[in-house]
DNA sequence: TTCGCTACTCACCGCATAGTGACAGGCTGG
DNA sequence: CCAGCCTGTCACTATGCGGTGAGTAGCGAA
């Protein structure tokens, strides 16, 4: 019996998250909602399970279950949060700049996105699950996201028209997964299709090329 | 001992390459191989593993251990592969167009890859994995693939010089980055960034806003 | 036939996972 | 005070995994 209390005091704290928390519902539920956004930002989603969440919580799987109805309602949580991520993360100033075309708007929404994505690892991760994986929990996630990105591509739209004869819903579409993937990539192996994506002066080069595309397309 | 018998016989084909394999370890090997790339192809990288390459394969897995020395070397036999995809997969003429600038030529690539990636379940696969994880196992294989895309693209190329100006390593490394994106993510979901990509319809679209890109940028 | 090599199978280990049922401790209202 | 609810913990099952050591079955040569 003192072995056991004894060896229970030595341990560390047994996950980050732990701390002294006292019987506290609302505190303890934002917490496993942390420990789980966190985990599934450094881990990957390959990782991402009951136990892996209420370690890194300091707190029983049993909670998991109690409050967020398992993994699928912890997951759909997360997916809630997405609305306002493009809030969050992204400006929606014009960065003093005049954008008077379309193509003026998209190379600076198109930037924008590139380093908003490039910044949060939770966003990637979850990109990232959405082409790797086809279930009902990561179909409801990505649907969170997708309408979060492009009610922010039409708040940001304004009255600005795209060029006559060309198909702008898809040519944005073909843009954001460029994007998507170049940053996927970059983040797994630091390069992509053959072009190294890991320096400041590499990502430049990147931007360069993607402001050169848009203004292709859009003038 | 008559039961076990009788269940024996009355469940089905264990795995789909049971078939009355003699002792035959070249044999073997092979089946162990379509077993893991099929395994691949259909399940994803998520469930797969020795056991479940050696469920399909009908064997057991330590023929894996021995044949492939483990899961590793297995994948890594997959990438020997890839080396031929390319080969395969990418009708090597022009389709009796005459290809007679840069434009021209990155257009029909596009297309191209486009189309031979849309057709190939493994390859699109060992894409996936390759954006969300980054392990040993995987950086191999995108080798091998980045290896083999970027050898076809200089092989296509020809004499052909992208227009003055363009960083087209770049601009082709965002290009392919977005097509990539484009299939997984139809693969996942049927859409890209709220682009429907299901039907033969929708992906005209998407091969047409491709070509104004590439034409945009390369004239 | 018997020996020996090789292809192959089986049974097991340790360790993870998801999920569940029972229980303990604190707070609150009666 | 005590009863009951709520928060949190623990122990346990069932299942899967990767990995290994030992044993079996067929085939060819002496």
């Amino acid at each position: 019996m003192l072995n056991e209390s004894a060896v229970l005091e030595a341990l560390p704290q047994a996950a980050s998250e732990a701390e002294k928390r006292v019987r506290d519902r609302g505190a303890t539920e934002k917490a496993i909602l942390r420990a789980a956004k966190a985990l599934l930002s450094e881990e990957g989603f390959q990782n991402f399970g009951i136990n892996a969440v209420a370690r890194r919580a300091g707190c029983d799987k049993q909670l998991i279950y109690r409050y967020y109805g398992g993994l699928n309602g912890l997951v759909e949580a997360i997916g809630s949060d997405l609305g306002t991520w493009v809030r969050d993360r992204i400006p929606e100033d014009t960065g003093g700049m005049f954008l008077l075309t379309y193509g003026d708007l998209m190379e600076r929404l198109a930037l924008l996105f590139l380093e908003a994505l490039r910044d949060d690892p939770l966003m990637r991760r979850i990109v990232a699950w959405e082409v790797s994986e086809n279930t009902e929990q990561v179909r409801r996630l990505a649907e969170s996201r997708s309408k979060a990105l492009s009610q922010w591509l039409e708040r940001m739209k304004g009255s600005l028209a795209p060029p006559k004869g060309v198909d702008a819903a898809a040519v944005n579409a073909i843009l954001i997964a460029a994007i998507q993937h170049l940053v996927l990539s970059a983040s797994a192996g630091g390069q992509c299709a053959g072009l190294a994506l890991k320096t400041a002066k590499d990502w430049e080069k990147a931007a360069t090329a993607l402001k050169r595309i848009v203004r292709g397309v859009y003038g």
